[in-house]
DNA sequence: AATGAATGAGCTTTCATTCAT
DNA sequence: GATGAATGAAAGCTCATTCAT
């Protein structure tokens, strides 16, 4: 018995989630090149073949896979930002950030492995640039809107100090102090 | 009749530079993996095996990469270090950073995307901790005679600035306000 | 629909009896350094990279080549001994040697060149000694069973008489007089 | 002031001999692919390059090396031989043969190795064949001078005997009883 | 005679991708 | 949808050999 179209829909999203999931993991630990798509099937508990079914190549999936990672960001701040007051909600996106950052290093580890690869940024800059602006400019906003003189360069800053404290927390994760530098980054914009 | 050891050195020397600033480039422009040693050894000028008399291989190659970042990035700061009166040293570092990094933006482009790689961190991250640390603790040092309270995490604050903002100029140069924003960083932390 | 594992299995052996056979015919003719592994894909009639699906690599596959000569040995003295009656071995394993010998030549020549190369023996070395040692000691007990006196070295003599010969023969088949020799030898040996 | 042509000479023959010294020790321990032409010319003491004045290439080299090889056996069989009376030549020859096995089992290793290269014997085949038939022909008139009947086969077996023999203890010198097979083998063929 | 920097052909090996089943 | 055998381009690397000095 054959199944049904809506099974098979079930299967094909279960089985590439299943992939993206593998890549994001194997692309974390390893990078992008020495990650092998033997290595991602595995992992994925497929063949080596079948990868070919549901991504069009390694590039294909990489693509996938950043799409992934700015969708889970998009969905987190999206939650924090819907799910705070005006005037709290740099505060809430920050530590939505920062606890993610704990939560699952490995994640923005392979977030920021991406956009600093040429190769990848050729395809994926642009894309990547609007996510950014898009933060940005709701950053601009709320300090706006918090009476904060030259918005646009505060937000610069602001973005500055997330993205650099992510960065070296990930240098050295056990012994930098995240907590307090987070407090301090969030008082200097939330005073 | 033989060169002498001195001829000798001095083309290997030439040699050696030659090697390495080719790899930093085309390493700048396509990633590690994707620049072939032949890549290298063409941009170089040299023939595809001449390369493995000066190192012992592309990953030796790329240490040696590295250790020249970092190099330049010492040479850089002591020079500013050095030229500056105290409580002027974090200015004039923080100058000597950003006028770098608009005259040579493959160099910073090169240098994140070398520690965000884990693949190559697995080789040269504990000299480059070492480094960041060394970097960091002339931050205290000057924030401290500065009087500042809490001159550690200000420390890391600075760095997260300065890291975070050469990240993003690098994201989208033609639009990013660098001087405006190292001004800002500047006044901040030079009050 | 994909291929049954049987079938596979089926499939997997073919190849490797191939790629091993080609392995042997190669190696046998050119020696093993200068037989390339491209030459024994080729041979197989398989491309060069499936070589690597079967075995490890090339000193892998040379392993795998060890193996099988002896097997090939084994089967054959084994077929000997078993269909011998006692005080009779050791005449129908020298005419087993002898037959092979004449019959293929290029099997020995391998053999031989196998076991005197010090980078191969560094690896088979104590695989084969032990092999050795097992039909030295068939041929102790039989002489000892003939009531020979000083079994020990008449077997180390025995065995010497046989790789020499083997050696002679293979320097130039066309005139030495194998028949007479494996006479004589046998007729020392069994009387 | 230049050398004298003498000089030259002189120097010019013990280069020669070093390299081939060399090439030598090194062929018998790793074999003759494996033994690169530095490695040969570092333990030479000279130069990658210096080779090429003495020797057209590896393959020259690795001739010199044989015709070294038998101009060695030829000063050693020809001392036995001269310094000794007829009817004890059989005797003589083996006794150098294994004193000398004894004391340079590399040497022996060597010449095995040699001989059973396909690549080697396609090269040196021819004369080693006809300094094989010398030592034969030697053979076959001290046994006939002896009175045994049927000289031409117990020079062949006495041949395999040396041979087979020299090939066993280089397998395992540690446990090979060289000192009872040589006098059983003198005593068989020196009655 | 002597050096060692330089060459480049060709090696083993890897791996994204295809395809018969 | 699923498998894994098969492909072949291209990678890193070695090494006999050449050549300017």
């Amino acid at each position: 018995m054959p199944r049904t179209t809506e099974q098979n829909e079930k299967i094909r999203e279960a089985a590439r989630a299943e992939i993206i999931n593998s890549a994001m993991i194997l692309f974390a630990k390893n990078g992008y090149a020495p990650t092998t798509t033997r290595m991602i099937a595995q992992h994925a508990g497929i063949s080596a073949g079948l990868m070919y079914h549901y991504f069009d190549g390694k590039e294909s999936l990489l693509l996938a896979v950043f799409e992934n990672c700015m969708g889970i960001l998009d969905a987190a701040f999206s939650e924090a930002y819907l799910g705070s007051r005006p005037h709290e909600r740099i505060a809430a996106i920050m530590g939505t950030t920062f606890d993610m950052l704990e939560r699952d290093r490995e994640f923005w580890g392979l977030f920021y492995m991406l956009r600093t690869q040429p190769a990848i940024m050729a395809i994926l800059g642009e894309p990547f640039r609007h996510w950014t602006a898009q933060l940005r400019d709701l950053f601009i906003t709320e300090l706006r809107e918090a009476g904060r003189e030259d918005p646009e360069i505060e937000a610069l800053l602001l973005y500055s100090l997330i993205e650099g404290t992510i960065q070296q927390y990930l240098l050295d994760p056990a012994n930098y102090p995240l907590e307090a530098v987070a407090n301090r980054i969030k008082n200097q914009f939330t005073s």
